[in-house]
DNA sequence: GCTATAAATGATAACGGTTACATTTTGTAT
DNA sequence: ATACAAAATGTAACCGTTATCATTTATAGC
């Protein structure tokens, strides 16, 4: 492989002229810049870029905590990040955690052995040290979807109390007054927002909160199914049922279809997330869209922000959500 | 950031003492080692990968092309990927392609300018420019899932032709002897092998191929409910449609249900990959599984051992197909 | 105590760029 | 032609490791 000293004898500069025909080519002169290109060319010169970051001190490599990316919403999330690091001249580097916070720990201290130069963490999580926090320092990372309350971070959410609310009203508007909410993981904060949201709207029309109607779940299918099969076993059954995310709603319906159940006349279902396969399930499900893509977008380019010194504050930033109808949810139909 | 040379100092040794220490802590006598180690822990250090891989020529940095991440099966293939690159030290340089050839191209460029050691290609296009193909010589590159027959490199993947015969034997054998397929993308090598498979049960009963039985497909949602909806306008219809993937045969099913068709008593509907949906889907699909996550594990291992020099050779890696069998499919009801 | 050998450590040159500073070349005005 | 500023180019230090080779120290055998 040539090297940039194989050009610069090769065209007969210094290497100094090399590295600026390719860096400030304004700053060299036609006819040598001609030249310099010449010999690249027929060197077949490729820079070395871990020279080229080693001297800079800048990786261009973006850590992304993702807890599963077989999970459908943070696959078109990074989709998004991918996007915009690559029209930065950012590179990701994946890390599939499965929540495991060594894993996560293992890969933000990337960004001390400069292996990158920043992390997106998709879960309320901080991987970094407490040793390293300088108060009035901001970590060189941004947090999405999930916020991380906790540590003074840049941030990109939605607002998941407003639209688990407003999920709610959709369907305490069609008559239901008992609805069941099927959780994501306990402890994530994400969780925590939409109950509050969903108690919100309940409270608006006075209707008591019932601790039987919150159903744990993981976001997976199967949570789904089985917690919309523990609720058919209550004395006082539910009418709607409403899953913090499309996969558990899907997961959901299979189990009252199974059950012999119609939707939405004998029970509405709605998911949170619309996902692709939401517009496709049958009924097609009734849902709140987020948009993944700029979530992924809007972290990538904020956290470059970061990095570059433009953003210092633990700006947050809040994106919108719609309520999607569709024919999951329906009008209470009285039970015979 | 403290430097080798901090730490050397500290300890009151040699920077190269330093180094061995953490690299091979045997050829230091046990107390000078424990000297080292203070000296790290008290000096916070960290190494800086840039320059320990600029020094050694190795990034451990393997460039993985993906053409959607959203995909859900290529997301599982990640998932396996992730799991293996970790074990062994090596991370993941993601990129979503979506089947551009100059992106693809742009990141196997890395390997090229030390950015990576070598490339993941899930898609059937050689990203490496001719002039570098050295006949003896293989590239630093696996490619898994898509056959790229063009050039001699490692492979993982699986009997294509074997488990459309599969599934179309499947469908023979419930009686059914107008299937409909709904292809994939048409340059896809995949999607010709399927077609083989196909066409080779077909064969073995005798019965014509029928050019009008083949849909395009791109393998989304949509795709495949749009097949299904031109495949229902055909004066002589088919009794069963395979599609060459899951999403698809989701999209077709929304459809035909749509189109007041049952389940598999009006048409019979397969699909292919085994996604986490399929088994929740309304009737739960027939499908062939494919071992997603071997599949990236595979492909990482055979990567890293080109890399080290321990496979020479293009191998090909055949994983095993299953034929799972739900309630999509079903015997042929005659019309009345 | 004295070699011969092995083990441990040190000094220093790479690795391949970038960049501050020094030097040369070019251009312009007198 | 001369002086002087501006533009172009060259020189060499530097980034933080690792690897090679030289040197010192420990170990063993006699």
């Amino acid at each position: 492989m040539s090297n940039i000293r194989v050009v610069a004898e090769l065209a007969g500069v210094s290497v100094a002229t090399v590295s600026r025909t390719l860096k400030q080519p304004e700053s060299v002169s036609p006819k040598t810049r001609h030249r310099v290109l010449d010999a690249i060319q027929q060197a077949g010169y490729q820079p070395n870029q871990l020279a080229a970051r080693l001297r800079s001190g800048k990786t261009h490599n973006l850590v992304v905590l993702v807890p599963t990316i077989a999970n459908v919403f943070f696959a078109r999330v990074i989709s998004g990040m991918q996007q915009v690091a690559h029209e930065k001249g950012f590179t990701l580097l994946l890390s599939n955690t499965q929540a495991d916070e060594q894993t996560e720990c293992h890969y933000a201290r990337m960004v001390e052995s400069a292996a990158a130069d920043g992390v997106i963490q998709l879960r309320a999580f901080n991987p970094f040290k407490r040793e390293h926090v300088n108060e009035h320092q901001l970590h060189p990372m941004v947090n999405a979807c999930e916020v991380l309350d906790e540590v003074a971070c840049p941030t990109v959410m939605l607002d998941n109390r407003a639209a688990a609310a407003a999920m709610t009203r959709h369907l305490l508007a069609l008559g239901h007054n008992r609805i069941a909410l099927v959780k994501g993981p306990a402890r994530s904060p994400l969780t925590r927002d939409r109950i509050a949201g969903y108690r919100d709207a309940l409270n608006e029309v006075g209707i008591n909160f019932d601790e039987q109607l919150l159903v744990a779940g993981d976001f997976s299918l199967k949570s789904g199914y089985e917690a919309a099969a523990h609720l058919l076993t209550l004395a006082e059954r539910p009418t709607a049922i409403f899953c913090e995310n499309d996969e558990m709603a899907m997961g959901a319906m299979q189990c009252l279809k199974k059950m012999g159940l119609r939707i939405p006349e004998d029970m509405s279902v709605a998911g949170f997330d619309d996902i692709n396969f939401a517009e496709y399930s049958d009924p097609p499900l009734t849902t709140i869209a987020q948009p993944a893509e700029e979530f992924g977008r809007t972290a990538v380019s904020l956290l470059i922000d970061v990095l570059q010194g433009r953003v210092t504050k633990a700006a947050k930033v809040i994106l919108p959500f719609e309520l999607v109808i569709r024919n999951s949810t329906g009008p209470l139909h009285k039970q015979p």
